[in-house]
DNA sequence: TGTACATCAGTGAACGCGCGTTCACTGATGTAC
DNA sequence: TGTACATCAGTGAACGCGCGTTCACTGATGTAC
């Protein structure tokens, strides 16, 4: 027997994804390097490649259960219109936006994802369209399936575009402008569904 | 006087930010280096200083360059419904998709952008403003000027993330569905307008 | 007309640095007997 | 109970490479006289 239990190695792969999450989502897939990931996770760089195959592979998983996350914080929300509501405004909101290390990982990676690897854009696509459906499960049922998940993409879209811009955009007022719209504007795709 | 008209350097700073507008968009901004952008316009590595301070401000000047044609683009465009229309369809086509090089700044660099120098937030704060005006200067003139200007930002919030993800997601089927459902939401914005 | 010099866009090698990846090694813990 | 050996998560130096940036130099063209 090993001196660890079985339970110890699993620790610490889950230590370097919960590290390799925040500063992907702060630096970015290409500004993020394996030694500062590790040195996050209280690790030596030389140690990575026991528990990742290569720096995609840990992207891959760093995206999956980023984005698994997010679906289960979506699937615990109650299935009314006020509960999207406060979703959506804490999405929009200017904590979310000045948080990048713990908030949303499409927000914060999507146009470096596609240019990443298909294991990544494999595991994105996956989180993705899991992500999308729980938001079209939780839209009002008088709208047929299929108008509801096109309807959760359009909200997806706005919110992700809404938050990118409200990064990129340095001038605070115009900032705050770009997340009120992007709010009155996903709440607008709530309303046409009635 | 030198042996070169007064015009030669500024030619050869514009080849320069041509080459370098698609390197940036296809390798993403960390993906593309200075020797490759040279290589490109059939120079080397050491002429870059003669005409950029710095690669921010390379990336400054292409993003500022690349916004205003696609302002100039969608400000030529009659005002009519039809040919807003007739863009989005464009904008989110298989063609655009897979033409990254030649495509929109904002889809292939948002994510990017936001953890850029304030040289290039700046320059993409200024341009990303000028499209949305334009924008909403091409919808219809019912609705009040703040609320047009709105649902510009929710129009162009559709169209770059549904390009984004349809680029992100590999499965043909899955992306061409993201496409679908994103001229289907940006339509649906010009609609409610009326 | 001929020659020496100034100009300057562009060349290409070099700089220090951080990257992803490899690998010989350490050392704490377990088993064998 | 004591000692030799096996296991293996983690260490840390090293690899070749490409990065952004610097700089001494080239060479084509103009001017001065």
């Amino acid at each position: 027997m090993a001196r660890y239990g079985a339970e110890h190695k699993m620790e610490t792969r889950r230590r370097i994804i919960t590290a390799a999450s925040r500063r992907l989502k702060q630096d970015g897939i290409d500004g993020s390097g394996i030694a500062a990931v590790m040195s996050d996770a209280s690790l030596t760089n030389g140690a990575f490649y026991a528990h990742f195959g290569s720096k995609d592979d840990l992207v891959a998983n760093v995206i999956a259960d980023q984005l698994e996350q997010q679906r289960a914080a979506i699937s615990a929300l109650p299935a009314d219109r006020d509960s999207l509501e406060g979703y959506i405004r804490g999405y929009l909101s200017t904590e979310h936006r000045d948080n990048q290390p713990d908030g949303c990982p499409t927000a914060a990676l999507l146009s470096e994802i596609g240019r990443c690897a298909d294991v990544v854009k494999d595991a994105y696509s996956t989180g993705a369209q899991s992500i999308v459906h729980e938001i079209a499960a939780h839209l009002p049922v008088v709208a047929s399936e299929a108008d509801r998940t096109q309807a959760a993409w359009g909200l997806f879209s706005i919110l992700v575009t809404s938050l990118q811009l409200s990064r990129a955009i340095a001038d605070p007022e115009a900032s705050a402008q770009v997340l009120d719209a992007g709010i009155n504007n996903a709440l607008r795709v709530l309303e046409t569904l009635n």
